[in-house]
DNA sequence: AATATAGCTGGACGGTGTACAATTAGCAAG
DNA sequence: CTTGCTAATTGTACACCGTCCAGCTATATT
């Protein structure tokens, strides 16, 4: 409990270390428990000394938002069916945010993460939605509804639905599919409406 | 700024007094400044007084939620084209959230308000799903989607969306059109789905 | 070897939500 | 008309939060 360090002495911090240390103690003690006095003590290192790595608390969210969405496993641009694409790469995203419940309201009480990572998908998304004949302002509304859409649903899924008392026993299985279905509905809607136009 | 009341004295306080002036400096101020102490001095009475009539900032937020609920226009459950009402339930709803930008972000983080309102209009989507062959779980199913969609969707239009970069001026008009065309492709899966089933 | 830099501690500041005890206004009952 | 109970309100305070500032010193730079 007490500081073995006197001023001075360092610790080893390392940014990557502290980002680590908050992602555990998220997954293990969840969203609320995620404060600097908490993480600062996981690491045996006084609060303040967090800031020599993350210039604040916010910043450090965004960082560990973006971190996650390098486990999303993006289809090749050049994928056979472009369609597909999509349907892989939001499917894979949608997987992803259930295996970091926690950061899910996060995503979207901020917004959607403008890392790096984010950016990468992004573009890969407009590189598929080209390939379905999808551009320019119809591309990026495509674009949001189908993040909307995909962390929207996460969300409604890792945290209990509202439910008007239809049937009780939640199936993860059942969700999963109830994710695809809409998110197929989706994709005819996209591409459909581009070969109107 | 000092006080006029001396302990005992009564301020006149009332749970539904309590619940407009949160609600007018959501509006007024916006979200970080809804705090129970803020919102105390606006009532000019001592932060405490606040939990006489609301067990706790939490509980104020999900009323003031529901509240908002109750603002959305709910077609007739006999509506002649049943379809066209859910349509109408969640455009209405979208616009709702959207004159109370602040508090979109609280039904993410939070989730969807299991309110008396929330309740109401469940009910609603569900008659409603009916009409249109959709029972059962795929009833739940398709409430969900909707729900997530028009939230999220919400969500992204208040605050800005991260944007890979394509054109620049976020028309209103525009993201309403957004909105409605991937209603109409949920709509329009949804049915579809009970058509064949 | 001298000096700058950057990591760390101690302590503090201003903010938050909220519990506790003491006061007293308003109302019901005698 | 008095008496007493209940519930609204205040003052005070606690525990916690994110973060700034000043000092110390191990390390990197010159």
């Amino acid at each position: 409990m007490e500081s073995f360090r006197t001023p001075g002495q360092r610790a080893g911090l390392t940014r990557a270390a502290v980002l680590g240390a908050a992602q555990d103690l998220l997954a293990e003690k969840g969203l609320e428990s995620l404060t600097m006095r908490a993480l600062a003590q996981r690491l045996s290192v006084a609060p303040n000394a967090l800031y020599s790595h993350v210039t604040s608390k916010t910043a450090l969210i965004d960082d560990l938002l973006d971190e996650v969405l390098a486990e999303v496993q993006a289809p090749a641009p050049d994928i056979a069916d472009a369609s597909d694409g999509l349907y892989q790469l939001m499917a894979s995203t949608y997987d992803v945010l259930l295996t970091h419940r926690d950061l899910v309201p996060l995503y979207l009480a901020r917004q959607g993460a403008r890392g790096s990572n984010a950016q990468r998908l992004g573009t890969i998304m407009l590189a598929l939605l080209a390939r379905v004949n999808v551009h320019g302002s119809a591309a990026s509304e495509a674009l949001r509804v189908l993040i909307v859409y995909t962390i929207g649903f996460a969300a409604f899924t890792t945290h209990p639905p509202l439910d008007a008392g239809v049937d009780r026993p939640v199936i993860p299985a059942e969700t999963l599919n109830n994710f695809t279905n809409g998110l197929r509905w989706l994709l005819t809607g996209i591409t459909q409406a581009s070969a109107v136009s």
